[in-house]
DNA sequence: TCTGGGGTCCTAGGACCC
DNA sequence: TCTGGGGTCCTAGGACCC
């Protein structure tokens, strides 16, 4: 151990909110709220207000009526996110992107170039300041855990170091809510054993806590509570799933359908795109009264082809609905496809995929683009061989390849 | 005034195999 | 014929994160 705590963890502050007030500067200053549907980020003038996500908009606005609400830009958060995570990595190769405003670094191997890990926490805010005009907040820390904690106490703009040694000192007055992965559920089982700090769950022994919460549970929240954690940061890690999904009134079929077509569009372009494929495909209902249901169903080849992704999905949401509905409207549709690290017949998804998505480019409508898969197949055949083509259908369980036709029937 | 869209991880039961 | 233990895969659900 270097005895110096090297592990950051940058956070943007109000990613949504501040990109929109930095683009429009006649926002500076004001509440504002980015929001399609719920609020999806708020600015600390409006958090101070009570304006939170997910909040719905009109709660919102009961609770602040100046509020100003921004429809959402997710194209442009993604660039200036992968701006973001371009410029951390001048300060070391070790960052790992977690979520779209925020990242962890090791910068053990690269304080002797940039300073210490303080004045490299430092350096990362006033260049995000100047060069992309956003507010980060950066913690610094022993673990990965606790830099976590860290930036969230810095918060809005600010920069904290728990220097080794002092931990202890700093997790003790904490809420247990702060821990990572303890929400609003976890919270209330340890309230109602007394624990509401993490000074309170660090005193309970490690069995205590595993006959309360379960083994694995009582376990990881004791090593958290004591700031063990070894997870090293992890650049490069590669996404699990795929998924997309779509709110409204979905209780009709053909809107139904539609939707389900327009989902495996995406995400099987998505899935093209990054040359993967899964085999399992997970499709989630939510009802109008908020009760929510998922199925799911593991092919026996993995698919990234838009037609198998809706055909399998289509096959499980029916079901799912004539079996659970019970009169009730539909609001949500969703679905996602976990993902292979690699896996026979991947060429020949992606292949098929190519096609798909060149007869999307050419903008023909749904019913030629399904069709358009039946010449893609054709194709196939002729680069991979009839008998590739087949058994890649017979691994997927379809009587036969042809059919992407029987799917143009759909709306 | 009802709750978006993208993910991760864990649990638990049943089927199946050795 | 009965019994047991261990391991893996599949599915459904739930908590949690931003």
């Amino acid at each position: 151990m270097t005895g110096l705590a090297t592990i950051l963890h940058a956070d943007l502050d109000a990613f949504y909110a501040s990109v929109e007030v930095r683009d429009q500067p006649l926002l500076r200053g004001r509440p504002v709220a980015v929001g399609g549907g719920v609020i999806l980020a708020a600015t600390y003038e409006a958090r101070a207000l009570g304006v939170h996500a997910p909040m719905g908009i009109a709660a919102a606005r009961s609770r602040c009526p100046h509020l100003i609400v921004v429809p959402p830009r997710f194209t442009e958060y993604v660039a200036i996110s992968r701006q973001v995570m371009e410029l951390l990595t001048r300060f070391t190769p070790h960052v790992e992107a977690i979520s779209i405003d925020e990242a962890f670094l090791d910068v053990a191997g690269t304080v002797r170039l940039f300073g210490d890990p303080e004045t490299i926490g430092a350096a990362i805010r006033t260049a995000v300041r100047s060069e992309l005009g956003l507010p980060i907040s950066v913690g610094v820390a022993t673990t990965k855990h606790l830099a976590k904690i860290a930036s969230r106490v810095a918060k809005p703009d600010g920069l904290v170091v728990v220097a080794p040694g002092t931990e202890e000192s700093f997790l003790t007055p904490l809420p247990v809510g702060h821990l990572w992965g303890v929400g609003p559920v976890g919270e209330r089982r340890l309230a109602a054993y007394g624990v509401l700090t993490i000074g309170d769950l660090a005193a309970i022994p490690e069995s205590t806590l595993a006959t309360w919460m379960g083994r694995h549970w009582g376990r990881h929240l004791w090593q958290l509570a004591h700031n063990h954690d070894a997870r090293p940061v992890q650049s490069g890690r590669r996404a699990g799933s795929v998924g997309a999904q779509s709110a409204g009134a979905h209780t009709e079929a053909s809107r139904r359908h539609a939707t389900l077509l327009a989902l495996a569009d995406r995400v099987g372009s998505r899935l093209r795109r990054k040359g993967r494929a899964g085999r399992r495909i997970t499709v989630r209902v939510r009802f109008s009264d908020m009760y929510a249901v998922t199925r799911s169903l593991t092919l026996v080849a993995p698919v990234a082809e838009t037609t198998s992704l809706y055909r399998a999905a289509a096959g499980l949401v029916d079901g799912l609905i004539t079996e659970r509905s019970a009169g009730r409207g539909v609001s949500l549709v969703g679905l996602s496809v976990d993902l292979l690290e690699d896996a026979p017949h991947l060429q020949l998804e992606l292949a098929l995929g190519e096609e798909g998505d060149a007869a999307l480019r050419a903008g023909s409508p749904q019913h030629h683009r399904l069709r358009s898969l039946d010449a893609a197949v054709d194709r196939a055949r002729t680069r991979f061989g009839t008998a590739a083509v087949r058994r890649a259908a017979v691994l997927r369980e379809e009587p036969e390849v042809r059919s992407p036709a029987e799917a143009s029937e759909l709306p």
